[in-house]
DNA sequence: GCCGTTTTCGGCCCGACTGTTTTCAGTCG
């Protein structure tokens, strides 16, 4: 059983618990699930090797009880007590704690009184006004959990992050025009992978001015709510802006409270309680003072910790624990994967290494598609051969950055690679990737890509889990056991920077490094507009707690190439 | 159900908003 299906049990549990009525529990569920769900270590690996008390040391939150339903749960495949739970729900009752304005209680409420137990009901009941009739409910809450069922159907998508920070970036700097102190907050300043909406915070002494240039800003398709503190609109993208306009005196703590995450939010304040101070949105106060509030720092500092990343605010262990200083933006001095018009790309050599120098690269690798991945045009070994040296020869007319021929190459069913040694050896860089047969049992994917990190000319092994966010799982491969054999070989994962990949993950990553592993960032850019995703890759880096010495093309040209196999 | 530089028992984040309350419960972030 993997993490996600463990967490995904305590979750459920969760719900049911709370929809009970049961306090304090629901929570604890949670937040071992949260902790199963985040942590790197394969928490059936941890209960084989060492048990109970294992799981109880490896994962916060799990204590005596959550340990032994863990077990139970991965030694039988099932849980009784979660079995015996799931019998006194109708099985579609969870999908209602989705429907915006429903929680627990009023759930339990129309169960119990009106037998809802799915969406369908739930609507059915509303347009028959059953359930304003209901003590506790009226006619507004009945119309809004029709609203409630439509925003749910709707399914509430998130956004990609390599998509929605352009426009945040956008509209952040049209309004430092117009307030006094503006920044993106939530999820997308964490750099989260996906994102829910824009959240914006702004400082002003006249807020309605501020409001009335946000809601009229070219972009806007709609008006959703406008007000003196809050106002909210739907962009023509479909994404929907939320602005919070707040007195500069308290800034900094509303800056903090909304960029969250909500859980590392908690930890602090419980933190702060433990000092005998309270901190919310307008400041950190000792009694009735406010002894910080202006701005982010003071806040940490009056704490007793250091100013923290938003990347890092996640609650696992950013506040307990000693983190290195993580690698800065524009510390990657060379893209290693790019593509041209030979095989699946847009521009030629040419461009894209002249656009890669214009954003101050010291070196770029082409490395275009090997012969198996037809649909991508992969080159024949013949013409990789000429291509190998058509790379050179750009590479000496264009002064001023290094130029690296190489090729991201399949790595085949068997775990070889598509080009011969004798070919691989011209090469500077040689990127291995899987592009075939996703569905291979875990154990057959293992076995390939541990063959592929064995070949002695693999410097770096591409896009490591498959995945497309939102569009195809990862592929089933033991990543510990391929971390380690990638560690053991000096082969460099690759944390992919398109927005569809972000391949490692942050998460990903921390287990990788953990596994004594390095990295590369790299594009992936099909054309000159794509090698500006960079930061989206070295943004994954951060959320990881990586530093620049953790990445490899953090390096000069110079000390690069001396980093590569011969 | 978990957890401890206040605690092995008694806590468990904090405030805003909203509808339907006649003083607050439920939900949300």
């Amino acid at each position: 059983m993997k993490n996600s299906e463990v967490a995904d049990v305590l979750y459920e549990i969760a719900d049911m618990l709370e929809m009970q009525g049961i306090q304090f529990k629901p929570n604890a569920y949670r937040k071992a699930a949260r902790s199963v769900e985040e942590s790197s270590e394969d928490v059936n690996a941890v209960y084989k090797a060492s048990g109970r008390a294992a799981l109880q040391k490896k994962f916060a939150g799990v204590g005596a009880s959550i340990s032994e339903k863990i077990g139970e749960l991965l030694t039988t495949g099932k849980l009784g007590y979660y079995e015996k739970l799931k019998k006194q729900f109708p099985k579609h009752i969870s999908e209602l704690m989705e429907v915006p304005g429903l929680g627990p209680k009023r759930i339990r409420l129309l169960h119990g009184r009106l037998k809802i137990s799915n969406l369908s009901q739930l609507e059915d009941a509303a347009k028959k006004h059953k359930i304003s009739a209901l003590a506790g409910f009226g006619k507004t809450s009945e119309e809004d959990i029709l609203k409630g069922i439509g925003i749910f159907r709707r399914g509430r998508e998130r956004m990609l992050l390599g998509y929605a920070l352009p426009q945040a970036l956008e509209i952040e700097a049209m309004l430092k025009g117009a307030a006094d102190n503006v920044s993106i907050a939530g999820s997308l300043r964490r750099r989260k992978e996906t994102i829910g909406d824009i959240d914006i915070l702004a400082a002003s002494s006249n807020p309605g001015k501020v409001m009335n240039y946000f809601v009229s800003m070219p972009d806007v398709s709609r008006v959703l709510a406008k007000g003196m503190t809050k106002s909210s609109v739907l962009l023509k993208s479909g994404l929907q802006v939320d602005l919070r306009v707040v007195d500069a005196s308290s800034f900094g703590a509303a800056l903090q409270y909304f960029t969250g995450s909500k859980e590392h939010n908690i930890a602090l304040r419980e933190i702060a309680a433990r000092k005998r101070l309270k901190l919310n949105e307008y400041g950190l106060f000792r009694g009735k003072k406010r002894i910080a509030g202006k701005t982010e720092a003071e806040i940490y500092r009056k704490l007793g910790i250091g100013y923290m990343e938003p990347e890092l605010r996640e609650n696992r262990g950013e506040l307990s624990l000693r983190i290195p200083k993580i690698i800065p933006y524009n510390s990657i001095l060379g893209d290693l994967h790019t593509h041209t018009r030979f095989s699946d790309g847009a521009d030629s050599v040419e461009d894209m290494v002249s656009a890669a120098k214009k954003l101050g690269y010291g070196y770029i690798a082409i490395t275009d598609h090997s012969k198996s991945t037809r649909i991508a045009h992969g080159l024949s070994e013949e013409k990789m051969l000429s291509h190998i040296n058509r790379i050179k020869a750009v590479g000496k007319k264009i002064k001023g950055i290094k130029v690296l021929a190489g090729s991201e190459v399949d790595i085949l069913p068997d775990g070889g690679l598509d080009y011969p040694d004798s070919l691989l050896k011209k090469m500077d860089v040689v990127i291995g990737s899987v592009h075939s047969r996703f569905k291979s049992s875990g154990e057959q994917m293992t076995s390939r890509i541990i063959t592929a990190l064995q070949n002695p000319h693999l410097d770096i092994l591409g896009h490591p889990t498959g995945r497309l966010i939102g569009r195809r799982e990862p592929y089933d491969a033991d990543l510990k056991k391929v971390f380690r054999a990638a560690a053991d070989n000096h082969v460099y994962l690759e944390i992919n920077s398109h927005p569809e990949r972000t391949d490692l993950n942050d998460i990903n990553v921390m287990a990788a490094k953990q596994q004594g592993c390095r990295f590369v960032i790299s594009t992936d850019a099909h054309s000159t507009a794509g090698l500006e995703y960079m930061q989206l890759g070295t943004a994954v880096a951060r959320r990881a707690w990586l530093a620049s010495k953790d990445v490899v093309n953090t390096a000069s040209a110079k000390q690069f190439l001396n980093l590569l196999k011969k």
